[in-house]
RNA sequence: CGAAAUAUAACGCAGUCUGGUAGCGUGUCUGUUUUGGGAACAGGAAGUCAUGUGUUCAAAUCACAUUAUUUCGACCA
């Protein structure tokens, strides 16, 4: 009852539980909605970690570590980020415990130990950040830092949702300072599009990138671009932001350097983030009714190998080719598994590595000893087929490739069949409602409007796509000029 | 915080209306036989029925309160 995760049409708990499972903390525990990651999500998390890490290297960023601690007066410097988090911020206001004397055993928060000042867990790291920043620039010589941290925030919302939502996630937040304006907007652009490679290339889920309206730009952001994704349940998932944070930081820290010329300015910033959210896009678009789907580059078993055998002669034998083709694969960089559980049918083993997500399987029975041959099952489109024994490699290289786009293909053509251009308020209501997915429609650029069409219909404006075309037409709602459709979904 | 539903074994559930021995499936343990799509049989272990109070000869079951969870609102990556 606990673990089940039911989104309106589609039961993903049994995918999810392969990964995650919601924290069972404690009995009346008033910490809800935080999540175990269990060692097969991890894996896959580790895999998408590593690849960022190396773009992100790639691009010059350098990784470091600060505090979870943000002082109260640091975290309230930048009043508008200050105050878009303020509502969910867990806070610490004592350091220390004793023991309770009316209940033995007991522990209470001893109330000698309260804090002068409290300490915000950080639900993001700008203020601590900037706070050393201050410290490290002085001249444009110090110009550009970029840098990148991987780390758990918390944010304690209202309402939780397994993997999309939890009050603690772990993400990786960059926060870059520059000496020009534009070097900062080209910092947040970047980003957006390392992002969508990421994502694209690697997670095999198709984006939009764009940029965020005013109501729904991240708290102290000038610009927020972002990448949007839609799930198979038609509801659009934000993947992934960057924000150009204009002078707002350097001027609430007071983070100055020395111009070339001598003159004292306040630095540019930019910060952007992905999550273990990304966890959750990757199942809701790949997935099916028979478990995950695992896009071979995140897979953490690109290939497992099921060995099928009557009696000790036959298992030597078919352990014995089994071993020597999880070699040839491993030394080409191929990840797989041989399971050689004995205490396991072919068949449960078959199921079991489907519902996992595992991309290629490979079946050696004493058949396929005899006639030089093996039987290759591909998750992503179910389907099986015997290649020769001396073939293997090829063409399981092959094939993880050829997956690794029908994946990307397939979430594609879902996200293209589900954008629909619409003109007209009524069909708009009737679209969302029945369809889902994106609507690709006129606005005419108020927050007003927005509101309304959010309070009749509940569909956001994703983004405000860059590679939107410019046209003229009429707002859906109000009929008013627009220059550019956004896009607007029901959003997780 | 508003509205609704739910809480019984590790997991999924029945039993509650109509009070009277704590049940089923999966998993788990032992043994034997099994292995080309979730094995079969036999035997075993496992539950303060969310918590508290009340009604009763008797409460998983009825009443009241509390807590937690889920879904829908408001909030949000």
């Amino acid at each position: 009852m606990a673990n089940k995760i039911t989104t309106r049409d589609t039961d993903y708990s049994k995918w999810y539980n392969e990964i995650v499972v919601k924290a069972d903390l404690a009995e009346n525990s008033a910490v809800r909605g935080c999540m175990i990651i269990k060692p097969y999500g991890y894996a896959i998390w580790e895999k998408m970690q590593a690849e960022l890490d190396r773009m992100f290297k790639e691009t010059g960023h350098e990784n470091a570590y600060f505090p979870l601690f943000v002082p109260k007066s640091l975290f309230e410097a930048e009043e508008k980020n200050a105050k878009g988090f303020a509502k969910e911020c867990a806070v610490v206001t004592h350091y220390r415990l004793k023991n309770d004397e009316n209940a033995p055993g007991k522990l209470m928060v001893d109330p000698d130990a309260k804090l002068e000042e409290e300490l915000v867990v950080r639900p993001t790291s700008e203020a601590v950040i900037w706070n050393a920043y201050k410290n490290w620039i002085q001249s444009y010589r110090d110009l550009p830092i970029l840098i990148n941290q991987w780390a758990n925030v918390v944010r304690w919302e209202m309402r939780t949702r397994l993997f999309l939502r939890t009050a603690e996630f772990l993400w990786q937040e960059g926060h870059t300072a520059h000496a020009t304006k534009t070097e900062a907007i080209e910092e947040t652009k970047l980003m957006n599009q390392v992002y969508t490679d990421f994502v694209q290339n690697h997670m095999a889920i198709p984006v939009i990138q764009g940029i965020k309206t005013e109501s729904e730009r991240f708290a102290g952001a000038e610009e927020t671009y972002c990448i949007e994704a839609l799930m198979q349940d038609g509801k659009a998932l934000q993947a992934g932001t960057s924000h150009f944070l204009g002078q707002n930081f350097a001027k609430a820290f007071d983070v100055k350097y020395a111009t070339a010329e001598g003159d004292l300015e306040y630095v540019w910033a930019t910060s952007w983030g992905v999550s273990t959210r990304l966890i959750g896009a990757l199942i809701m678009t790949h997935s099916d009714d028979n478990g995950l789907v695992l896009p071979p580059k995140l897979a953490p078993n690109q290939v497992v190998i099921v060995p099928i055998y009557k009696g000790e002669d036959q298992q030597k034998k078919v352990v014995e080719v089994a071993e020597q083709i999880k070699l040839e694969l491993s030394n080409r960089n191929i990840r797989v598994k041989f399971d050689n559980r004995d205490n396991f049918k072919p068949g449960y083993k078959f199921n079991e590595h489907e519902l996992k997500g595992v991309p290629l399987r490979i079946a050696i029975g004493p058949k396929d000893i005899e006639s030089g041959t093996l039987e290759v099952a591909r998750r992503d489109t179910l389907s099986k087929s015997t290649i020769l024994r001396e073939e293997v490699v090829d063409y399981v290289l092959d094939k993880l490739d050829q997956i690794q786009k029908n994946l990307y293909e397939k979430a594609k053509d879902f996200r293209d069949s589900h954008t629909t251009e619409v003109n007209d308020f009524e069909s708009f209501k009737k679209i969302i409602e029945v369809k889902g997915g994106f609507i690709s429609a006129h606005w005419d650029g108020t927050i007003e409007t927005e509101d309304a069409i959010k309070k009749s219909t509940k569909a956001t404006i994703r983004c405000i796509p860059l590679k939107g075309i410019k046209e003229n037409g009429k707002c859906v709602y109000t009929g008013k000029p627009s220059t550019q459709r956004v896009l607007f979904a029901k959003a997780y």
